[in-house]
RNA sequence: GGGCGUGUAGCUCAGCGGGAGAGCACUACGUUGACAUCGUAGGGGUCGCUGGUUCAAUCCCAGCCACGCCCA
């Protein structure tokens, strides 16, 4: 016997063990015959917890995975989590200052080791919390990004590429972080609006006493490196200046100024400073124009010896104080104005990154990006939604070169070696380095490794393959390479996803997965992002400690609807949760009525009206939450599954079947108690890609001994063509009949308890014979006493109502408020009437009947003449009150 | 500035060329032996605004308003 409530904290611990014992989890690369269905896990950092956008994004996943391997595919989800450079470097640091000590202190090597100890202790906490979220991935499969292998296939691809000149060394500009001393990519920066300042300085034009050029800038401090002034070509205010010199300020310096289409007549003066080390659109502008570049700062971007006696050391900000200073006592300091703009910010450190001129090591993203882009229009790799392909394209079309060096310790160390000359030499081994280096040289030579890590993300750009063994040529690979679908957020499409097509193309030759489907950001409930500073953060495990994972896993799922960001609210989980409930106690009631599973039943034999129509009704409903996941319609297959158990199983098909369990027809019982069981299983089948606890744990309940296998790995079975249109209109109209009744009933005050007797006059041969067929049930469930077809006016003082062609006349003697029933029908009249107007209007408009097509015209026409029909009962119903 | 998206019941959202829907909330009634984490019934909407296309528009098109996100 069950009990009497579902325990969801025991239950999950339980099942989730078992699960993984027998390992049903588990791929079978060796499984012939069995179509494989793959999915990478998009790696959590391994300094992560599990937040509601993970939370999302794995039962979606799971969900995917779950309904395939019951749809007998060879399903691999494979699991890992990648090694987070920069956030895993700052937290050993932390753990580290606590101590009174930094990695300096350590070193390199023994610095490393610490962070493999911190892996090796609190990393990778994430992995169990998806468990608890009853994720099925395949973990003894699990992977790591720095795991020796995925570490070769690292070295493999970067010396491979840097052969083909596609990674290059550069002096460039890159985004430095002055706190954590290292580079990091565009996609690392985070542009914040802020209303800044804009400061006017004068610069004096060399030999011409009093004349002065304005310029504009947000960073005063870049003034020291400044190498030039440009304006306008077609800019008449300065047509005379181009080519003369200014004399820097402070600085002393001789600068010249250009013309180039950079300076924007309309901002400003329409004269800018150019600071080609310190500006990106600097650079270029320098670069057109031939400008020196002077780099002003060190890497905590304090100002170097390249600046004046005075502000070498100044931390930036201090240096901008002084030189606005210095501009305002010289009497060459214009204006100030309160400047909108937007600041780059470190997304790890939080502080304000400094373009810097650095040698770093570069990916030709535009050239890898040519592969991924042809496959997305070629439809090889699919976005769902599609409005993503824009962005996708947009960002791939303009794509700039990507940064892959960081001057960090934790990550990949390039496999670069310098040669005492600086001569450099890519090679996956030291050895072979070596090799290279004492060829190039003729002699022997010692070289020194790169000391920079390549960002997290490169390795991540590899995980389609390099977990399935690239590149050894693995069966796994063969397998299940490419991956059918990727399931992740539009926030790491540039990070991620356009660089593991990047990659993919480049190692395997081969678009890495067919769909790429985005799902929205989970938001707290008024809409506002979650974040711990705003305090608005939702812990999935704390709902699953108070709800179950399945109640948090439904919702999520029934609010994942393409292209709409999901607002979580608690009391919604709650409503999942009652549904656990509901599921539960409707499997209790079946088997308190002795509904054991037949494996030896047919859905297509059943007989009676009722059994036919809810199995025809189940495996309606099956086939829509199938189709529903296919097309990643998460909240369809949700609602349809959840409106199919609650509306139509519990409070109509098992309703339906109490009088049958109580009445005397044996056969009859039997039959549906079969026919109940098998839809109880159906139940549990469609639902458990979304509740596999609830599901898994009445499936082995319900079952005893009998059943063989574990749900998770059942088969989704076709129950075959059991659809019966005939039964579904039959049992359409004893539900119709009973919620009319109901209805009446409620709104005329009747007791509940009072049982009536219902007369149905004017009724069609069929349709007395239905009420026949159907009297226990209907009896029970409208709480009538007898059911009679009459063809006269009916006793005096009765509630009237229409179902169909008949009039539904409920006795009142007595009890009757004529007033009221009066008013009650005329409402319903004034409701029919409606509908008759806009009907008739419709049907009377010659260009409707001309150009509609026929059906639509003929289904109105019934409609109407339905309509009318009902308008006469009801008006024959009210003037048989009146005559009273 | 460019792009994308969203405005439908009090709230959260489905739907999307021919009958306005769900869940929650709300109101009334209810201990009928599965379930009060429940049942039955009910109230509640100029489908953002303005035009256009169409026999027909919440749905398609254009413009506008409001909000959100991404990129510059």
């Amino acid at each position: 016997m069950l009990d009497k409530t579902y325990n969801a904290a025991e239950v999950e611990q339980k099942l989730y063990a078992r699960w993984e014992e027998s390992g049903v989890f588990a791929c079978n690369p060796k499984a012939d015959g069995k179509t494989p269905y793959t999915i990478m896990m998009p790696p959590p950092n391994v300094t992560g917890t599990l937040h509601m956008g993970h939370a999302l994004t794995f039962t979606l996943q799971d969900a995917l995975i779950r309904f395939h391997r019951m749809q007998g595919r060879d399903v691999l989800w494979q699991p890992g989590t990648d090694h987070a450079g920069i956030a895993t470097q700052m937290v050993v640091e932390r753990n580290l200052e606590k101590e009174g000590k930094t990695r300096h202190d350590l070193g390199r090597e023994k610095f490393i080791e610490k962070v493999w100890e911190w892996k090796a202790q609190s990393g990778g906490a994430i992995i169990n919390q998806l468990r608890r979220l009853g994720a099925s991935a395949d973990w003894p499969r699990e992977r790591f990004t720095m795991d020796d292998g995925l570490s070769a296939a690292v070295r493999k691809i970067f010396v491979d590429l840097h052969r083909k000149g596609l990674i290059y060394r550069d002096k460039r500009l890159v985004n430095w972080d002055p706190k954590l001393h290292t580079a990091i990519s565009d996609l690392e920066v985070d542009q914040r609006e802020t209303v800044g300042k804009m400061w006017y300085f004068r610069y004096p034009v060399e030999g011409q006493e009093g004349v002065t050029v304005t310029v504009g800038t947000t960073r005063p401090e870049t003034m020291l490196g400044d190498t030039g002034v440009a304006v306008h070509p077609d800019d008449e205010r300065y047509a005379d200046l181009i080519g003369k010199h200014v004399v820097l300020p402070i600085v002393g310096r001789r600068i010249p100024i250009v013309a180039d289409e950079y300076a924007d007549p309309e901002k400003g003066s329409g004269a800018v400073k150019i600071t080609p080390a310190h500006d990106f659109n600097d650079f270029e502008v320098g670069r057109r124009n031939g400008l020196e570049m002077i780099n002003v700062l060190d890497r905590d971007a304090r100002i170097n010896e390249n600046a004046p006696e005075g502000y070498i050391g100044l931390d930036r900000f201090e240096a901008r104080e002084k030189i606005v200073a210095e501009f305002e006592a010289q009497g060459l300091l214009e204006k100030v104005e309160e400047n909108p703009m937007t600041v780059p910010y470190g997304d790890r450190s939080g502080v304000v990154i400094e373009p810097w001129l650095t040698d770093q090591w570069f990916v030709d993203a535009k050239t890898l990006a040519q592969e991924p882009i042809k496959a997305v229009e070629e439809g090889r790799t699919r976005f769902v939604p599609k409005q993503w392909e824009k962005t996708f394209f947009e960002w791939m079309r303009n794509i700039q070169p990507w940064c892959v060096s960081r001057q960090i310790w934790w990550g990949h160390q390039v496999p670069a070696w310098f040669g005492p000359d600086g001569e450099i030499f890519v090679e996956e081994t030291e050895a072979e380095a070596q090799g290279a280096a004492d060829k190039h040289y003729g002699k022997t030579v010692e070289l020194t490794r790169d000391t920079d890590v390549l960002d997290t993300w490169f390795s991540s750009a590899l995980w389609p393959f390099s977990t399935l063994g690239w590149p050894e040529e693995t069966e796994e690979l063969k397998r299940y390479y490419p991956t059918d679908v990727l399931v992740t957020g539009f926030d790491i499409i540039f990070f991620w996803v356009a660089r593991m097509m990047m990659f993919g193309h480049y190692g395997m030759d081969e678009v890495p997965f067919k769909d790429v489907y985005i799902h929205a950001l989970v938001r707290d409930e008024h809409g506002q992002k979650m974040s711990k500073s705003k305090g608005n953060v939702i812990d999935p495990l704390t709902l699953i400690d108070e709800y179950g994972a399945d109640a948090l896993r439904f919702t999520l799922v029934a609010m994942a609807a393409q292209g709409r960001d999901i607002k979580m609210s608690e009391q919604r989980v709650a409503g999942y949760r009652n549904f656990c409930t509901k599921i539960w106690n409707a499997a209790r009631f079946c088997e308190m009525n002795e509904c054991r599973p037949d494996p030896a039943f047919q859905p297509a034999g059943v007989t009676s009206t009722l059994n036919r129509w809810i199995v025809g009704k189940a495996a309606e409903t099956a086939a829509t939450v199938a189709k529903a996941v296919e097309e990643y319609k998460f909240n369809e297959a949700a609602q349809a599954a959840y409106g199919f158990t609650w509306n139509t199983f519990c409070d109509w098909f098992l309703e339906f079947a109490k009088p049958v369990f109580h009445g005397e027809d044996e056969a009859a019982k039997a039959e549906t108690r079969a026919t109940a069981a098998w839809v109880l299983d159906q139940i549990l089948v469609m639902l458990h890609p979304f509740m596999p606890y609830l599901t898994e744990e009445l499936w082995g309940q319900i079952g005893g001994t009998a059943r063989e296998s574990m749900l998770a790995q059942h088969h989704w079975t076709d129950a075959g063509d059991v659809a019966d249109a005939a039964a579904a209109e039959e049992m359409d109209w004893v539900v119709e009949l009973i919620s009319s009744v109901r209805s009446v009933r409620s709104e005329m005050n009747v007791p509940p308890g009072a049982r009536l007797g219902l007369q149905l006059k004017d009724a069609s041969p069929e349709t007395v014979a239905r009420m026949e067929r159907h009297a226990a049930l209907i009896k029970t469930l409208a709480r009538l006493d007898s059911l009679e077809a009459v063809f006269e006016a009916p006793a005096k003082g009765a509630a009237q109502t229409v179902v169909g062609e008949a009039t539904v006349i409920l006795p009142l003697a007595g009890v009757i408020d004529v007033d009221q029933e009066k008013a009650r029908l005329e409402k319903e009249l004034k409701k029919v009437e409606g509908e008759i107007s806009k009907l008739s209007g419709k049907l009377g408009n010659e260009k409707f009947l001309a150009k509609a097509p026929a059906d639509v015209v003929a289904e109105q026409r019934e409609r109407l003449a339905d309509a009318e029909g009902t308008r006469d009962k009801l008006r024959d119903a009210y003037d048989r009150l009146a005559a009273l």
